[in-house]
DNA sequence: CAACACATGTACCGATCGGTACATGTTGTC
DNA sequence: GACAACATGTACCGATCGGTACATGTGTTG
């Protein structure tokens, strides 16, 4: 029940952030959007960076699982699961509550390199590499690392532009380049 | 001499916004970094928003100038200056005051579309990508204007991951995908 | 019922937030 | 030198920041 009762806390304090920041929101609106008392919240998060981290972690959990399911779901061969990923990508950016990437945003308002909370952004990003590495890998490309590698960054560029421009056709002429990418990966002159 | 003291204060502010971020940069900082007082500060800005505003509009300016005189002096054709933007990123993450795109930022702490601050930074990618869509245009490519979008939102993922991930071979990998989908462009099946 | 451990809400802490009132230079004009 | 116009520094405003002290429930165990 604690732990259950932590994780409701979290996805609320998620929601809060994502939609105003971080240094913009403060504890007092925290704990009067999560309904719990400041005592309480204290109990269970020391600080609030360590409630921010808290988030972090799970959403890092939720989207990575979120994204690696609706990829699977929408292509078996790792050719198409590579650019399966942009399309996942495209349901994100429809989503109603889409408000940019929550770790770009972190590793915006805490830029040292040394401060937990873009340290965890960084591994956030850097499991997602090894994820579409794995994937690379399994095809015919002739560095699959480098492949992966440019691939999340059009997806952090599709990310970015989605959040500041609008949706509007990003994720699909992201993914038309990333199908350029695919096909001279695996066929080069 | 107002206007240049005004522009010497914007560009301190620059500095200092661009290595703690706006919300958690106080004016009172502001002032005791900028050596001006209080009153002189808020002579010249109404209110810190007014300041931020200005420094984006400053540093607007400067980026764009930088860019394009930089892209111009190492390229001539439009194929070449589409390619050589990467080339500049990579002398831009290379500086030791690197610190990611300052836009990027400012729509990550103030998201609110109406947001003065967040207007200014959709304004500026999208100065950005008026010049690069009419490099394209003057190019064979099929469709000029998807291969601009295409390839800055390839730079976009570029700032973020060397900001996020370290700026190791990023702007050498982005060009090489920026090359693929120009040739793609050029030349289609 | 008594005694205890613990969860909760509230009132409050010093520090800092963005912004201003006001007293004191400093300057140009006659 | 007198006076107006303006620039400056400082002290301060109410509000809010992250965080805590403490008094008051609320079971749980004898």
């Amino acid at each position: 029940m604690s732990a259950s009762k932590r994780d409701v806390l979290i996805q609320r304090a998620f929601k809060i952030f994502q939609e105003n920041g971080f240094h913009a929101t403060g504890m007092d609106k925290l704990v009067k959007l999560t309904g719990v008392s400041k005592t309480a919240m204290y109990r269970h998060f020391r600080t609030k960076d360590d409630l921010i981290l808290a988030v972090l972690k799970l959403r890092d959990e939720q989207f990575r699982n979120w994204l690696v399911q609706r990829i699977e779901e929408l292509a078996q061969t790792p050719e198409q699961q590579l650019l399966a990923l942009f399309d996942v990508l495209g349901e994100w950016f429809e989503r109603d509550d889409f408000k940019g990437c929550m770790f770009i945003k972190a590793s915006a308002e805490y830029q040292d390199d040394s401060h937990p909370l873009k340290v965890a952004s960084a591994e956030h990003k850097r499991l997602l590499l090894v994820y579409f590495s794995n994937i690379a890998a399994r095809t015919k490309a002739q560095d699959p690392g480098l492949l992966a590698r440019q691939l999340l960054m059009l997806k952090e560029g599709a990310i970015v532009t989605a959040h500041l421009q609008g949706i509007e056709d990003v994720a699909r002429e992201a993914r038309k380049a990333a199908e350029v990418l695919l096909h001279a990966a695996l066929a080069p002159e």
